[in-house]
DNA sequence: AAAAGCCACAACCGCCTAGCC
DNA sequence: CGGCTAGGCGGTTGTGGCTTT
């Protein structure tokens, strides 16, 4: 492809703007509009590129833009999207009104990676960097793995999702089907988080409507109600009425879409990494209320034939209420959060893990509700949104 | 007071993709 | 179908201001 030949012209002003360059680009804009950018230096009389001049409007100029520090609501935004979708800074920014990208990719270079990062949490992983540290005996250490990954399974599901918004385009009649079933039935229930890869386990996640009273405080992740699935567990039937004990299991609809058609097996889909990627969710937006199901599955299982024609039996995940977990412990109190890190869990019960229980659970709580949190913000997040 | 180091942010660079011809 | 361009995006750099020595 061929590239923007840009500013190599001679003759083109590089480097800091003027006042006066601002003015006229500004003042072109408002009475032209931008029209296109190749086209507007000339037009505008300025002796810039047009991509430049893009840059500048978009990044500085335009009236829409707000200024200034982070307020800590959009600092705490930042981190749970950096944790779930990770430098992909335009996606974060749609969910910061008035912020640009390039704005939020600066601030979080220069000041939350950092403050992240003595606070001995890993950036990119969003992790306490000596997880290696914390027990393993007791299980908790593979369960807070799982719940690293479901950031990486979220990304995988974010692009599928992205690809189904364009397929959606060419498949009409199968998105208005299903817009039509998620906004009729209340008992329709939509897969929206797929499981991981390279781990001992996944996690599905399936929301459903938020019209059924009974369905709150369950939590599928606890001990007891995690649904597995290992080679004796084939299918969410089996996986689902194991493990669930007392929650109230109702019936879901699940749909795969993005392999070829909603039945195909595992193999059609290609191996783990693919038919991972493959997975293709409906619209979140389609779904009123951002409650949720969280199935785990071996990922060394058999495929769970099942979900692919749809029907089995959930239960919901309603855990995720306290938004003040993890992520407020890293924005505000980072003794709390060294202290969690060294193994001394000694925080308030603020952090949303303070059920007295003992340093690894403690550990394994505010990591569940660091990442509860942050696909809180994603499923509440605006249906318009690109990625969403 | 001056030099060195650090920090924050605007701007640029280079790659990618969609769309047009 | 392939080439070309515009626009978008994320990574990186340049620079001015501030702080420290």
């Amino acid at each position: 492809m061929g590239r923007s030949p840009c500013c190599d012209k001679v003759g083109l002003k590089k480097g800091p703007w003027t006042p006066e360059e601002d003015q006229k680009l500004l003042a072109y804009i408002e009475e032209h509009g931008h029209g296109s950018w190749r086209a507007l230096p000339t037009k505008a009389g300025l002796q810039r590129c047009g991509k430049s001049c893009r840059l500048r409007w978009t990044n500085y100029l335009r009236p829409d833009i707000k200024r200034g520090k982070f307020s800590l609501q959009e600092e705490q935004t930042i981190i749970q999207l950096h944790a779930l979708l990770g430098n992909r800074w335009s996606a974060i920014a749609t969910h910061l009104p008035k912020r640009t990208d390039n704005e939020i990719k600066n601030y979080w270079n220069t000041h939350l990676k950092k403050r992240l990062a003595k606070m001995g949490i890993d950036p990119v992983t969003h992790k306490p960097k000596n997880d290696a540290l914390l027990p393993s005996a007791d299980g908790h250490s593979k369960n807070v793995s799982n719940l690293s990954h479901m950031a990486q399974w979220e990304s995988a599901r974010l692009e599928a999702e992205a690809r189904l918004v364009r397929e959606s385009k060419l498949r009409s009649h199968s998105s208005s089907l299903l817009h039509q079933l998620t906004t009729t039935n209340p008992n329709t229930y939509v897969l929206v988080n797929s499981s991981s890869s390279g781990s001992t386990s996944a996690q599905l996640q399936i929301k459903w409507p938020s019209s059924n009273p009974s369905n709150n405080n369950i939590d599928l992740e606890s001990s007891t109600s995690t649904l597995n699935y290992n080679s004796d567990q084939t299918n969410v039937n089996n996986a689902s009425s194991s493990a669930v004990g007392s929650a109230i299991m109702k019936p879901a609809m699940i749909e795969f879409v993005g392999c070829s058609g909603s039945s195909e097996t595992k193999e059609e889909c290609g191996d783990k990494e693919d038919w991972k990627s493959h997975l293709s969710f409906t619209s979140l937006g389609l779904v009123h209320d951002h409650q949720t199901i969280t199935m785990s599955m071996d990922a060394g299982s058999a495929w769970p034939t099942a979900i692919d024609h749809q029907v089995g039996y959930v239960a919901a995940d309603m855990a995720a209420a306290d938004q003040e977990g993890f992520t407020n412990l890293l924005l505000n109190n980072s003794d709390e959060v060294q202290s969690l890190s060294d193994g001394d869990h000694g925080g308030d019960s603020d952090n949303g893990g303070g059920s007295g229980s003992g340093s690894g659970s403690d550990y394994y709580e505010d990591n569940k509700h660091y990442w509860n949190s942050i696909l809180n913000l994603v499923n509440s997040s605006p249906s318009e949104s690109p990625l969403f």
